[in-house]
DNA sequence: GAGAAAAACTAATAAGTGTTAGTTTTGCAA
DNA sequence: TTGCAAAACTAACACTTATTAGTTTTTCTC
């Protein structure tokens, strides 16, 4: 008889909730069985249902987890005295840390927020529209403030999260670029453009 | 009994993988099922079976189509005498165009292609990289020619690739933005950034 | 209208799904 | 060592899945 193994600073259920954003992420939701996922813990599948209620309850805190981190984080940048500029740019560094630190969740997070049953579909697309608008805010202070060229915010915000959302397919291992080259090439990207 | 209804220009078979991309679009493929496409038609589930040899040829035909149109354009474009920013602007201002034009079939093709069984996940996963290595190799002589800024060019492939994906996001009906403004700003933004 | 081909149907199959019930084993506290 | 709770197990259920077989209906061609 198996165990799941509890490494030092989490839970049972905790170590569920990695691995099942593992498997979701490499087979999507729908496609990953509970048995799969059991089958990657040493253990058979109605042993989980004694640390989760269900298997969408593990989506669920994914998502919300990985959505939190992302409000929390541009609350805290909005509230700080910098320049325009410059918290926008930390938000686009945050989004690269938070795909390095959390890569398995953010995915899920990103790809199957589709599955979540009501009402936490709702909540979690709230969750987003208001980080989307905070980032969109922050923009057209930028251009009131003249630090940022005029152009449609919601344009502006709409290329900057799908660029960072794209570090999702940047390989790790392309020996070539650290994760600093990415980080600061980005930004400048983003911020100055590619041409003179 | 009901039958399903083809227009002028396209067969029974091309009906039905519209109605699946539209499916596989709003449900993801693993969720969609063959019922439900059929009952999308207006039949039962095996009459499909008439004019298809399987759900996963489905999602091959969806993604395959929509990744030869890629290759396709950028073939095009490398060969055409025009300065690599344009050709970059280019290829920009397809994706845009594709992504209003074949919404769900591109969406399928960038959100589904991970259940394509072998050995079509690997032909489409080559075809992918080709097209990157195509506008990588785009960007890099636009910096020897000194038009673009030095850079990693695999990250500045990444970002633009990213961000024009990233239009899957849009509310067509946000009515204060048209697709002018969308394709324009963005080619802007991408180019010499949002920082004067 | 007759015959053939196309395309719909119903019925069924084998496999896989999340989950529950009930039972046994494990590991800790006394 | 005993007793209890946590957590594993096996067996099973009620559904859903893609797909096949066999049959009937529709549509096209002559």
């Amino acid at each position: 008889m198996a165990k799941i193994l509890t490494s030092k600073n989490g839970t049972k259920k905790e170590v569920i909730i990695q691995k099942a954003a593992l498997l979701f992420k490499s087979k999507s939701y729908t496609a990953a069985s509970m048995r799969e996922l059991a089958e990657a813990l040493g253990v058979e599948a109605p042993s989980l249902y004694n640390h989760i209620g269900s298997k969408s309850e593990l989506l669920q805190a994914i998502c919300f987890r990985v959505g939190n981190k992302f409000t929390l984080q541009i609350e805290m940048t909005k509230s700080n005295p910098v320049a325009v500029i410059a918290k926008i740019e930390a938000v686009i560094r945050f989004h690269i840390q938070m795909m390095l630190e959390n890569f398995d969740e953010v995915y899920v997070a990103n790809h199957e927020w589709k599955h979540l049953p009501e009402p936490f579909l709702s909540d979690f697309l709230n969750i987003r529209r208001g980080y989307e608008k905070s980032l969109t805010d922050l923009v057209e202070t930028g251009i009131e403030k003249n630090e940022i060229k005029k152009t449609n915010p919601y344009v502006a915000v709409l290329t900057i999260l799908s660029a960072v959302r794209g570090i999702e397919f940047w390989q790790r291992n392309k020996k070539n670029v650290s994760q600093q080259v990415l980080e600061d090439d980005m930004v400048n990207h983003l911020l100055n453009g590619i041409v003179w």
